[in-house]
RNA sequence: UGGGACGUAGCCAAGUGGUUAAGGCACGGGGUUUUGAUCCCCGCAUGCGUAGGUUCGAAUCCUACCGUCCCAGCCA
């Protein structure tokens, strides 16, 4: 739960950034108005680091009325790809949110061109003709300054005119760029006269062949911010030695609109890794089965894993934004999800390593149906039947041989109430030449079935099954972490893919299910009670049920067990 | 003496000079329970990176030091 969504007691969720714009629009600032912008690069999937920034922003403008855009940042038609703008766009709605209005900065192209033209007409950028490796040479070091450009002080109408050739696609890419003109001897590296346009002959997504010249990030971003009438332009911890770029270029040109960048830290999670590069570089060398794969940090991973959206925004609400380099323990965001499932997940009985129990003095051929509560704690999700019969399956680990003292589930001898039925007693283990432990024959206590009067009686324990005849055969994919190292990037001399858990993915072909579960859809997901919560995946079809293990019930017996 | 940031409990994090330093997660103890789940109670920093200083009073102000992160793409 968010800190203060059950206890209206409780000290309300707060953060500098809120306290920052609830302050400017206090003072009327930007006209009271909040208008923030989520502006991804199409390079790559979102992942869930990501979803911090998309619900600070949305949650930001949302909080005072304001509005968000979904804008795309494709300056960099090398690195992009069209089907990104897609992916990304549904990954955004399926967590939550609806923008305002949908941008490209590529829609700005015009815009963006004639304002370097002015910044160049006013002698505060100038078209260099240094080769990339001198550009390099000529920025210096972070301790010593750089030199000018031989091209700095080029004559106005010269650098104007290279520019519009520029743009006509009279040089070869690389030939020249535009570059900012201010300070090379900033201790600031970003502020030693950066380039803001280079020539590039690539496809843009959108815009086709039109351009050949595309602006850099830093001129196109915060431009595409003051055009969209952005108030408080959100970004992530490494452009805090951009913003005063993002403010010079705002200075100098004749725009009536300077928004405010103001940066917040990333939300790592430990056992993983969060960088699109390295998410891919797990895809391409088959490390996972694809972007969508349960165990990727992705959007699209945590959705197929069966994260509820709310549970994902409830996990940064309650994490808290701040401006300190943190790593959250993936226990936090699980816990979340717990929260969240526990209140919306149907439960359902399903016994993932079955092991078959006869009931010596259940009649045979016969099949007794027995109501049980499809939510224990909410009558509105109603009641199922499920039939229960002579044989049946219960969990293998539901059962030992020789049981230690706290051990409250079946053992030889003893009793154990059946999770909505009757209680049971063990009378004979049936064991095979080696020693496995082949079958039960239990007995039951019809005095204890619901609605009899022996029903109240207590016992210890309370275990599922499975009736032997109805079960539905499914596949289940248990998952654990997909490194074993808290930060994969730790060690700087191995490559964080060394650090990947061979064990991250169990497949369970033979675990049996309630019957009413037989109909379920992809996407559906139930709690298997005393187990965890299950999604169906997209794997199923007609013939074949394919569950995936969103997260595992807490287990605090595990803990005593080992 | 490059520049920019950050250090409050095991992990996050509020707090911006004034009683006993919010809250969440984790952890420990108890209660309810036909899920060892959920839920409910209780406990959990004489302490705010360190050392000085200012003040009647400091996590909050000052000084110095220590530690961690980011920056030298024609990436974003």
């Amino acid at each position: 739960m968010s800190n203060n969504s059950n206890n209206p007691e409780s000290t309300p969720v707060t953060h500098f950034i809120l306290n920052r714009i609830r302050d400017d629009v206090a003072a009327g600032k930007n006209g009271g108005n909040v208008i923030t912008r989520f502006p991804p690069e199409p390079n790559g999937y979102l992942h869930i680091g990501h979803a911090k920034s998309i619900c600070l922003n949305f949650s930001m403008a949302k909080e005072f009325n304001g509005c968000t855009n979904l804008r795309f940042d494709d300056t960099n038609p090398l690195k992009e790809e069209a089907l990104f703008y897609e992916q990304i766009q549904n990954d955004v709605r399926w967590l939550g949110f609806e923008w305002t209005e949908l941008r490209h900065a590529s829609d700005y192209f015009q815009q963006l061109y004639d304002y370097a033209r002015e910044l160049i007409s006013n002698g505060k950028a100038y078209v260099d003709s240094l080769p990339a490796e001198q550009i390099r040479e000529y920025r210096g070091t972070l301790t010593e300054a750089g030199r000018n450009s031989p091209d700095r002080d080029r004559p106005v109408e010269q650098s104007l005119d290279l520019f519009e050739r520029m743009k006509n696609g009279e040089f070869a890419d690389g030939e020249l760029v535009v570059r900012a003109r201010i300070d090379m001897a900033s201790g600031n590296i970003n502020m030693r006269d950066p380039v803001i346009y280079r020539i590039r002959r690539a496809h843009h997504q959108l815009t086709g062949d039109d351009w050949c010249i595309y602006p850099m990030y830093d001129f196109a971003h915060c431009v595409s911010d003051a055009i969209e009438g952005i108030t408080h332009s959100l970004c992530t911890l490494e452009f805090e030695d951009h913003r005063p770029l993002y403010d010079w270029i705002l200075d100098n040109i004749s725009i009536d609109c300077h928004p405010q960048q103001i940066e917040f830290a990333r939300g790592n999670l430990d056992f993983t890794v969060m960088s699109k590069r390295r998410l891919r570089q797990l895809v391409d060398q088959g490390h996972v089965d694809g972007w969508d794969d349960p165990r990727m940090p992705t959007i699209a991973g945590i959705r197929r894993r069966g994260y509820p959206p709310a549970a994902v925004r409830q996990f940064w609400e309650s994490v808290g934004v701040s401006k300190s380099e943190s790593i959250i323990p993936m226990g936090v965001l699980e816990n979340a999800v717990r929260n969240e499932l526990n209140e919306t997940a149907p439960r359902v009985m399903a016994v993932l390593r079955p092991l078959k129990i006869v009931l010596t003095n259940f009649p045979e051929n016969e099949t007794h149906w027995v109501e049980a509560a499809r939510h224990p704690q909410n009558p509105d999700f109603g009641q199922r039947k499920v039939p229960i019969t002579r044989e049946l399956y219960i969990e293998q680990t539901d059962f030992m041989l020789e049981a230690p003292k706290k051990f409250f589930r079946l053992k030889p001898g003893g009793e154990v109430r059946l999770r909505n039925a009757f209680i049971i007693q063990c009378n004979q283990v049936i064991q095979d030449a080696d020693g496995h432990i082949t079958e039960l024959h239990c007995s039951y206590d019809p005095d204890t079935i619901s609605g009899q009067p022996g029903a109240s009686r207590k016992v210890k324990g309370t275990i599922h099954w499975v009736s032997a005849e109805h079960a539905v055969n499914a596949e289940v994919r248990l998952y654990d972490r997909l490194f074993n190292a808290t930060n994969p990037l730790a060690d700087k001399q191995r490559d964080f893919s060394e650090f990947l858990n061979p064990n991250s993915l169990e497949t369970i072909a033979d675990a049996v299910i309630e019957p009413s579960m037989a109909d379920a859809n992809a996407g559906d997901i139930c709690q298997f009670e005393r187990t965890g919560y299950f999604v169906v995946d997209q794997d199923s079809n007609d013939n074949r049920l394919v569950f995936n293990q969103t997260v595992a019930l807490r287990d605090t017996w595990a803990k005593f067990a080992g």
